[in-house]
DNA sequence: AGATAATAATGAACACCGTTCACGAAATAA
DNA sequence: TTATTTCGTGAACGGTGTTCATTATTATCT
């Protein structure tokens, strides 16, 4: 056998992925199980462990797949040959389309917690700049005179922004905006915020 | 004795609550256990039952309480004779003080989940309108064109974005705003959004 | 190829959690 | 006082994430 070691060990990380994914997506965050896990993957409850830290972890990687389907479409979503605020429009119905048609995993993204004093490692966290980037070069053109370092901190405003909305929106039992009503919102916060900014 | 049956009872009720409050503000929602609650309340474990349907419905007490105090101090940071985008900055930094000063208490109002398909309490969610109470007003002049609902649904949607950014400064390991750029942010979020709702 | 060493998968056991429930204590009613 | 209803008690239950001695598998060496 050639490197079938390092084969097999990366066939059940992915598989325990898999399955964690489609739990998530089935049943939510609170829905996973250790157990239903790892008999959906086909591997016995302490294999889990061998392949990942713990259980968190796992939630992790599969954090990393929803941010990297949640750039792409965001990345598919930017139209050519348009002023900055059709762009920042564009990408906020993006984002509501994502998060309804991927409402569990996406609300894992912001949901899921690690223990109190640990952090996310550099890869992943650094994996969330898709969550901004496509925002930087149309709000650079809306407000030319912001250095490079405010222009970050100001797209991360307005993500955050639009983030609030969907968030209460899909997941809060309050002060919560029909579902319906919910691109008619956005799309006036973010028509709001980029005709305040831009002059 | 007298009335001493139900004395006792809400004697029991309060201790629990101001238990766990306790509890939330020193260690979270996570860190809030039904074997520390009643101890700290001088009761045995089963009691938490009698009092409470379970420990969900204590946290909802909590978070009652939490809600009252935010609505008092934004109630408070109204200004007198001023125009509504003064009162709409004073709002959103009253907001972001609030968030910082009770951090784990206001972390609970939004981090707390019924299970699936339970839902609060109609007392309950009527508490929530002091999010949104006192953005209406202001709102109203901004855009005196909105209908009463319409306005009603924009200021859910002025508080959610603000809400968002505060949220994500304060609770995400990524995309952070740092905490002492964040009342420079939301004041911009706010300048922004108030500026272009303004005709 | 066979023997040996290193490694990984197993699943029963562990510690901890929210919740329940038979029992005894206490407050009310008779 | 006595009877009755109500409530607090804490051991026990079911379910959770995690560990660990044991077994099975894979790689290494002669």
């Amino acid at each position: 056998m050639r490197n079938n070691r390092e084969e097999q060990r990366e066939d059940l990380k992915k598989r325990l992925i898999d399955a964690a994914e489609a739990r998530i997506a089935a049943g939510g965050l609170n829905g996973l199980k250790a157990r239903d896990v790892t008999a959906d993957a086909g591997c016995a409850l302490g294999a889990l462990y061998t392949a990942f830290e713990d259980l968190d972890r796992l939630i992790l990687h599969v954090n990393s797949r929803t941010l990297a389907r949640l750039g792409a479409a965001l990345q598919a979503a930017v139209p050519v040959g348009q002023g900055p605020k059709e762009v920042m429009a564009a990408l906020a119905q993006a984002y509501v389309s994502f998060a309804l048609q991927n409402f569990r995993l996406w609300a894992a993204l912001f949901t899921h917690r690690l223990p109190e004093g640990i952090e996310a490692p550099d890869w992943h966290r650094a994996e969330h700049a898709v969550l901004i980037a496509n925002i930087i070069a149309p709000l650079a053109e809306l407000r030319p005179d912001l250095p490079p370092q405010a222009l970050q901190q100001r797209a991360r405003t307005v993500f955050a922004a639009v983030h609030g909305v969907v968030m209460l929106a899909l997941t809060a039992r309050f002060v919560a905006t029909p579902r319906d009503q919910l691109p008619g919102e956005v799309a006036a916060l973010v028509e709001a915020m980029t005709r305040g900014l831009a002059d």
